[in-house]
DNA sequence: CTTGACTCTGTACCAAGGTACGGGGTTTAG
DNA sequence: CTAAACCCCGTACCTTGGTACAGAGTCAAG
């Protein structure tokens, strides 16, 4: 997986840049990944140097751990495109956009805290009944979960 | 995508069984995921009529509804399929299992919680700045995440 | 008995998110 | 100077989680 992580060091023969390579060290993903996040638009292309070698402001990782976070937060890489694609166009009319995607993700992020946190205090539950050994039956893990309706059930 | 949704009934000629477009219509998925499913283990086989229809028990939408909550809380079907794999094995070694990957999951869950809140409330404050019109500055946005260590750190 | 709705199997295809590779050019340590 | 270690680009490939046929059988209504 993040085979790149063992690199030198990256770091531009004490210059204030990074390499590719150095820049997806320091970011834990591999130059491929990197590259593909830059064909995608989500990250900025960076100047070259003369002969074409990418050369990262040292602050480039930031810009990864930002998408990276995105991520994990089930944002896909489309959405975080548009999220990005919003910025540093200044202005009021972009600005009601962005407000309304960010209202939108409001409400995502809520669904979300709604479904993770009884499922997992039902983990939690089923954690402790499993440290207490109640030997008696037969792990009741799937029993809880298959009918677990979590207080409330949530059917359409 | 949920074409199958409009099935006439699918429930079997006043018998207390339920066709495969009856099982998937009341589960809200398509036939062919349910399929799908079922060649990964995820669903058991159900039993099949003389002439190879499935006939699955009124209750098969539980076990369906199991693996789609799994889902969203961010397992993957391999997970799940492991999950569902360890049930039924009584015993409190699969116990001690599954008491593992439980709080393997807890973590997890914790994780993505503690992303989400920061963010959701980086998202608040901007619609609110954005809502009360301040037309001042390029909208905030990615300026206010970029640097998001969700407290600290909120420079350039 | 025919017709339309449904089912079966299998295989092909799709999109997302990467990963790997081939065929080069460059840079730098020894 | 030379070799190792980088870097470039483009393209092919991979895994997940499904979808979409195609070709054929079944079943119930009219």
């Amino acid at each position: 997986m993040n085979k790149e992580r063992k690199r030198k060091s990256g770091l531009g023969h004490k210059e204030e840049w990074l390499s590719s390579g150095g820049v997806a060290c320091a970011a834990w993903v591999s130059v491929e990944t990197w590259r593909y996040y830059e064909r995608n638009d989500l990250l900025p292309p960076p100047p070259r140097s003369s002969s074409g070698y990418r050369r990262y402001p040292l602050d480039a990782v930031r810009r990864l751990h930002f998408v990276k976070k995105a991520q994990v937060l089930g944002f896909s890489l489309r959405e975080i495109r548009e999220l990005l694609g919003l910025r540093g166009v200044s202005g009021k009319k972009r600005c009601g956009e962005v407000r309304k995607k960010a209202e939108a993700k409001i409400a995502e992020i809520d669904e979300k805290l709604r479904l993770l946190r009884p499922i997992k205090r039902t983990f939690e539950k089923l954690a402790r009944a499993c440290r207490e050994r109640r030997p008696t039956v037969p792990c009741p893990v799937l029993e809880a979960l298959d009918g677990s309706r979590s207080g409330k059930e949530r059917e359409r």
